[in-house]
RNA sequence: GGCCCUAUCGUCUAACGGUUAGGACAUUGCCUUCUCAAGGCAAGAAUCAGAGUUCGAUUCUCUGUAGGGUCACCA
């Protein structure tokens, strides 16, 4: 393959499922490798399995890698189920040159033809170079005449891949290594219809955490691109963490923008091991997203996270600063938006909202009695306005005598965030009440 | 089972044949405004096994072991 030809990939699902976010890695290497070497990536759907191909699937693919940032030239895409005519001349000239035949079938299941084309096997060594594996050999005998269609209109996968691949001017084949084992067929079909040889590298398989291929059946819903989507991660983030499996810069660095990776991306660099899909690190990979993104787009996302909860459309969330501090308060303990609604949903945050009820034992601090807490909250009565006070009187009279009471009356909960923050959100009128509310009940 | 691929902390990984085997996530401990979270600091944690080659193997070779992939008229 000559040095200046334009580098081609291609993104070829099958839109028999929802987006597999192991493809959608396939496809972002894919796509850092055409664009470091401003080539072009073809789109291409292969359907020719008319039975479990499915429109909204193929739907699901484009929106998602839309979503993701990773869009091929859509503008050049293929569907293989509108190309028979193409793959029967093919199939017809491999017949003509007795490279192919029409082989009669004993039918063994329903369904089956009793007539198939298979390949004339020419049953010799196929050895290949790997980008990424090295040299790899095969012998091909073990494939016997394989099947190649199953009329002289519809062709298999293998045939339909080797043709359309030929046909677009494919120059690097970028794909799961579950692909090898087929490597060594397409190419004795690429050899039969005088097509050049692409360029392979076989990616490592991500793999689910009990190390076996990540698939919908084993691993649900967390197979899909569009369930990271829904669950609140961020685009960004998701293409940073997938990067990283498999590849790495050799360099510390952790977070890259698209740019970077596009950059530094090194396609022989790419690991050989298959790697866990570990989504601890993709949650921490998504909170330094969600932190350092720009201030407006955090409201945007957290008020769109408030129209999934009970307080859509609620007084206090009217108020632009309370809702601004709640932001603030929750953003401090999730890893993806979808967690603000999540979090709020439960009742764990509704004294920030409504009163909260108290229970007279737990006002009281574990080192003091209840005349002591009564006491330290009354004078917190009095300097409620200035928390520079508060602080000091907790620092002379004792931290937990004051800030236990004073945090417990304000939230009716043993877990919160510190008071400080809690008379903030809440204004100081409404803390007097709380506190005063905490003191009845340690009187009765 | 045949064929193919792979093998460094729990996980993702770094290390021209010579390093106290490095980093990140996670974990644990400490600090920070009582609790929770976030943040800061610190710690523990790995070269699958056995032979060879070599003055010296994580690194090269072989064998074993383990794991994965693939063996369709699916893609």
């Amino acid at each position: 393959m000559p040095d200046n030809q334009k580098v081609i990939v291609r993104f070829p699902p099958s839109p028999t499922g929802l987006f597999h976010i192991g493809n959608a890695r396939t496809f972002l290497f894919n796509y850092l490798f055409a664009k470091q070497n401003k080539g072009q990536i073809v789109f291409r759907l292969e359907d020719t399995d008319k039975e479990r191909s499915k429109q909204e699937y193929a739907n699901d693919i484009v929106e998602n890698l839309k979503w993701l940032g990773i869009e091929p030239d859509f503008s050049t895409t293929v569907k293989q189920s509108e190309r028979s005519e193409i793959y029967t001349k093919y199939l017809q000239k491999l017949i003509n040159e007795d490279k192919a035949y029409i082989s009669k079938e004993e039918v063994k299941e329903e369904g089956q033809r009793d007539e198939v084309i298979r390949f004339r096997n020419p049953n010799k060594k196929i050895a290949f170079h790997d980008l990424i594996r090295g040299e790899i050999e095969f012998d091909t005998t073990e494939l016997h005449d394989f099947v190649i269609a199953k009329s002289l209109s519809e062709p298999i996968y293998h045939l339909a891949v080797v043709i359309d691949d030929f046909e677009m001017g494919v120059t690097h084949v970028v794909r799961g290594d579950d692909g090898i084992s087929n490597t060594p067929r397409q190419i004795l079909i690429q050899e039969a219809i005088g097509a050049p040889r692409p360029i392979y590298a076989h990616l490592p398989m991500i793999l689910a955490e009990d190390k076996t291929k990540l698939s919908k059946r084993n691993h649900g819903e967390k197979v899909s691109v569009s369930f990271y989507k829904k669950a609140g991660y961020l685009p960004e983030a998701v293409i940073n963490f997938l990067a990283m499996i498999g590849w790495n810069p050799g360099t510390d660095q952790e977070i890259f923008s698209m740019e970077e990776l596009i950059k530094t991306f090194d396609l022989t660099k790419v690991q050989k091991k298959g790697a866990l899909f570990n989504i601890e690190k993709l949650n921490w990979l998504n909170r330094e997203y969600i932190m350092r993104a720009p201030h407006e787009f955090k409201i945007s996302n957290f008020k769109n996270q408030i129209e999934k909860t009970k307080w859509k459309g609620s007084e206090k969330m009217k108020n632009e600063e309370f809702m601004t501090k709640l932001m603030k308060i929750l953003l401090d303990r999730i890893h993806r938006w979808g967690e603000v609604a999540e979090l709020l949903e439960t009742n764990e945050y509704d004294y920030l909202f409504d009163k909260p009820h108290l229970e007279k034992e737990k006002i009281v601090w574990k080192t003091q009695t209840p005349e002591n807490a009564k006491e330290n909250l009354e004078k917190v009565l009095e300097i409620i306005d200035t928390p520079d006070k508060i602080m000091s009187l907790a620092e002379e009279t004792g931290k937990g005598e004051v800030l236990w009471p004073l945090r417990y009356a304000l939230s009716g909960k043993e877990k919160s965030p510190d008071p400080f923050t809690l008379i903030d959100i809440l204004g100081t009128e409404e803390s007097r009440d709380r506190i005063k509310k905490a003191v009845e009940v340690l009187i009765n």
